[in-house]
DNA sequence: CGATTGACTCGTACATTGTACCATGAGAGT
DNA sequence: ACTCTCATGGTACAATGTACGAGTCAATCG
């Protein structure tokens, strides 16, 4: 109950110099601002991991001072899940005929959000465990809409945007985490690491060396649209 | 490559005491050991969520200093790996017959994989983004032997388990996260913060208002399943 | 005009973390 | 008695998030 704002109101509220006349800024260090925080958070976010970022990096990037940076965010969660939502900003579909086929459609929609998540490879295992911004809710949006359009009943709409959605995430933040530990940690359990055979099956499918992520991932998203049903 | 022995070697290899004589412990404390070390680090990440376990806190859970555990132990990722693995320890197949009918038994097993990572609802999100240990890969190899005995073509093997296990890390750890969010963070987005109607198919649905997980996860595998053909 | 206010910046300071380094002790083998 | 290895743990340090409060500057009000 004590300090400051705490919550919803005041602060970043009004943008900043409210768009001062001529040119106080413009060329070194345009001053702070969220939008400019958020973006240099996801390059730093690209270029590091998340580990990589930290608000002295942050600030550094900036060129601003460390504690400049709370007046237009509450803490570091907060970079986050700004730095998330605008890391999947979601641009309207192409455009929408009128559902020629609802199935390619659908698989283009969760293709473009995996390429998203892909291009920002933080972003999938952030997103697991936050809540969900608005550019994340606008392609549930889609995506329910798409569904529904389509004919799948009201009562197997939950089911199967959900299904879609675990599948997908699934999918996205095993790929990532693969990358990263593919380097170094998990290479030295996964790759070599099967002297007596404990796993015959696994090594004879060369599951953990299968590299074809993009087609497995089509592959698989192919099965579970076979069994969303239009209509009952 | 300077210091210590770095990796596979020395260490912690031969146990401790090597089984000695009587009792010179095993009332207060037993000294220490990989096995206790691990398995107080699994009791305090249930009890404190991810962010409780600092090596300080799981010493003095311990009753022992905090260097102590860095002999047993190369840093706090290994113990989080090791934690991972105990917690997702994998007691073999109830019974296997000879595969009566193939379909209830994966879902069994991916049902009890899941219920294994609600049980200590750390274990989903950390499954994501670490190696993979031999308890995990155990339950991987009877996942893809249980298919294979089904009659699942070795060129599908793969994409099947992939989809399965996507389908579940997706939907066990999207589960946890929402159960932690769910109290304060996110409840303040997804819950009522619909005023103007942005979403309307998933406030229709009240997708994000389903409370329904097991149900849900459960309708979702069989689709998968159904389409997994045995054969081809 | 000067005083006040409020938006905004940032240096200092602190608590908390992982862990490097080093000193210590216990038991075994010589 | 000595030394070697196993094992413990205290001290110390660097990195982090952020509370606090002092500073700046422009607009507003008297």
């Amino acid at each position: 109950m004590a300090a400051k704002r705490s919550g919803a109101l005041g602060k970043r509220s009004g943008r900043r110099k409210m768009a001062s006349p001529s040119a106080p800024e413009q060329h070194g260090e345009p001053s702070l601002s969220l939008e400019r925080i958020v973006a240099t958070a996801v390059d730093l976010l690209d270029a590091h991991g998340v580990d990589g970022l930290t608000m002295r990096r942050l600030a550094d990037c900036l060129g601003s001072g460390v504690m400049s940076l709370y007046w237009h965010v509450d803490n570091k969660e907060e970079v986050f899940d700004l730095a998330l939502d605008s890391a999947l900003e979601y641009r309207g579909p192409p455009r929408t005929a009128e559902t020629p086929d609802w199935r390619p459609e659908v698989a283009l929609m969760l293709e473009d959000w995996r390429a998203g998540m892909l291009r920002h490879p933080w972003s999938a295992a952030l997103l697991s465990s936050r809540a969900l911004g608005p550019n994340i809710l606008g392609r549930l949006e889609l995506l329910g809409a798409t569904l529904s359009r389509a004919g799948v009943a009201d009562a197997d709409l939950n089911v199967a945007i959900w299904s879609l959605w675990n599948y997908v995430m699934g999918a996205t933040i095993t790929r990532t985490s693969f990358d990263v530990a593919g380097n170094d940690r998990s290479a030295t359990r996964q790759r070599p690491a099967h002297p007596g055979g404990a796993y015959p099956t696994i090594q004879r499918s060369r599951l953990l060396l299968d590299d074809d992520w993009i087609g497995t991932f089509r592959k698989g998203l192919d099965l579970l649209l076979a069994g969303i049903a239009p209509r009952s």
